[in-house]
DNA sequence: ATTTTTACTTCCAAATTGAAAGCAAAAGTA
DNA sequence: TACTTTTGCTTTCAATTTGGAAGTAAAAAT
């Protein structure tokens, strides 16, 4: 059977509401901040985040974030029962999108936020391309095969 | 009476999630993309855009983002119906993530996005500082007053 | 053989959003 | 001056999205 894909997904032929469309939820960006942080999770690791989303929406995400080529989920090489998601190319691209959000929290929430978030921000505020070349370089990402 | 103001707005200290806290709603940074566009819009100009938002919700999120600090409401000089939304530098200092996305749009989500969209990521492709930079002097933000 | 772990799914209440209609005051028009 | 239109909302309610708790099945660990 023939899926019907669009329900009109995108709101407009504006990059950043369309962009918003397919990541502006609640839980999409910081699943790929996780990602990008780390280069590698499990479902578990994901569970076990500060802003603790229920499985249910963590299960939900993950397919929608793997069926637009942002991460990829393959086999643990020896438990079976356990998955790693990787991220994409497509997807470590968002990492400038995320740095631009620390560097706005960091100048406008900077009483609420942890001290490692921000030497990260100072960080960012020294050096921005160089740190972001850095976390962009940090991990190696696995592509979608064709 | 005194309003209990905090809910748990934040679901963590990291810098991004908060900052999605406030701002990762359908509307709130479609608001910001627009007077970062054109500096000062009233409530018509919004209920126009492609997105089509309702006068419901942006009601909603003009006051929230009002009190955020992030845009300005004031009278119009000879209409008295009439307000003028401005953008603040609080709400300016979100036009490098905009500009972020407009970048990733562009890049993954080309054949869908606007001509007029296209040019304006190419630009910044070629001088994403200066390109930001022209954006960010493009228009006098007024800001709360103590 | 039994218990625990992992990665989910199911269910349903609560919160958020969309769409339409209504409204009052000000502005424009005759 | 009376009437119509415009503007910036508010109200209502159905539809969609999210949160939280519980359940499940297969694999791993004991």
């Amino acid at each position: 059977m023939k899926a019907k894909k669009n329900k009109e997904i995108f709101r407009s032929t504006c990059p950043v509401s369309s962009s918003l469309d397919l990541l502006g939820d609640k839980w999409s960006l910081l699943i790929v901040r996780e990602l990008v942080n780390y280069g590698e999770r499990t479902f578990k690791d994901f569970t076990q985040i500060n802003e603790k989303i229920s499985t249910a929406r963590l299960s939900d995400r993950l397919s929608k974030l793997e069926s637009l080529g942002i991460l990829t989920k393959s086999n643990h090489p020896t438990n079976r029962k356990v998955f790693l998601y990787n991220v994409t190319k497509k997807g470590m691209d968002l990492a400038p999108i995320i740095v631009e959000f620390i560097s706005w929290g960091y100048k406008y929430l900077n009483d609420h936020i942890s001290e490692s978030s921000k030497k990260m921000a100072e960080k960012l505020k020294n050096d921005r391309d160089g740190t972001l070349n850095e976390i962009m370089n940090s991990h190696k990402f696995k592509n979608v095969e064709k």
